[in-house]
DNA sequence: GTCTATAATTTGATAGAC
DNA sequence: GTCTATCAAATTATAGAC
């Protein structure tokens, strides 16, 4: 069955975006599910594997909402701001990419990896929704800063100041 | 005497600019400069207490060298983005405080407080320089978050193409 | 698939000699 | 101020019973 796995990328996920790759534990991880550690490896062999996956179904996750905004008919970098900014009303953090990515150069290829494919497809999507090469990139700079000092300062108005005016600039 | 405090304060900036708060270990500080742990200890009590001493002497370095900038007839936001180019350039890692910021949730608040000191002082000195709130904090977000995607990609150029056209356009 | 048990290493931190 | 020695705890990971 995939509900215990599922169940670990859930608390990895909750954990990583506290403390970053380093402040999470294959312990911690079972313990939040109610399982020992051996079962984490069962499921996902080393950390870099739990890590990695993670960031995966974060990617495609994020990407799945945002599509879901545009083919409701909203504008690629509204529904980007905005998928960015429920997530961060939700606990006050940033995105899990941005996370990972600040320290990216401590990670492993494997996770770097996925972390890497994040921004790409992010480029990838804005410039698809028809903001041009270096708008994209400005834009999605502009969100996880705007994420960053919001997470930092703990004001969630913050993150709607700094990328509320870019946003009705772009496109 | 100091140097020796100096040396494994800039030991542990370099490891914690590569694995962020959780990557770092006082033995592989000491190892770096050629003492044993216990003389870390010696100067810096706790981890914490290493790592706040380190952020806060970042943010002292860098409002220093923004000063000298500005000083020198810059402006006070191409102070800040040559200050930030130039140590992407270095390395091609982020801001030191960026990084810590973004598990900042995870840090201590003796940590955490020496994080919100040099985003607070940025906005500060940003709006001291004749920005206003908003535009200093889109500035400033703007800035950390071209690091970011900068760093992540591993492409220095993307700094320069996110944060360039950003900086024209302020003040 | 989950468990107990444990190996092997690393961690933050302290005591006390020099 | 730096060292040796050490502690207690936590870490990633594996072997094997159930």
């Amino acid at each position: 069955m995939t509900r215990t796995a599922d169940a670990i990328m859930d608390a990895a996920e909750r954990r990583i975006r506290v403390g970053g790759y380093g402040g999470f534990s294959f312990r911690e991880v079972a313990a939040d599910i109610g399982v020992k550690s051996a079962s984490v490896h069962y499921h996902f062999p080393t950390k870099d594997d739990l890590a990695a996956a993670v960031a995966r179904r974060y990617t495609d996750r994020f990407t799945q909402a945002v599509a879901n905004k545009i083919a409701a008919g909203t504008k690629v970098d509204v529904a980007w701001r905005d998928v960015f900014r429920r997530s961060l009303a939700e606990d006050g953090r940033m995105c899990l990419c941005g996370i990972l990515g600040a320290s990216a150069h401590g990670l492993s290829e494997q996770v770097a990896a996925e972390v890497r494919r994040f921004f790409r497809s992010g480029l990838e999507g804005l410039e698809a929704g028809g903001l041009g090469k270096e708008e994209a990139l400005r834009f999605l700079a502009m969100l996880e800063g705007s994420m960053l000092v919001a997470s930092v300062l703990g004001d969630q108005a913050l993150f709607d100041a700094a990328s509320a005016p870019a946003a009705a600039a772009a496109a």
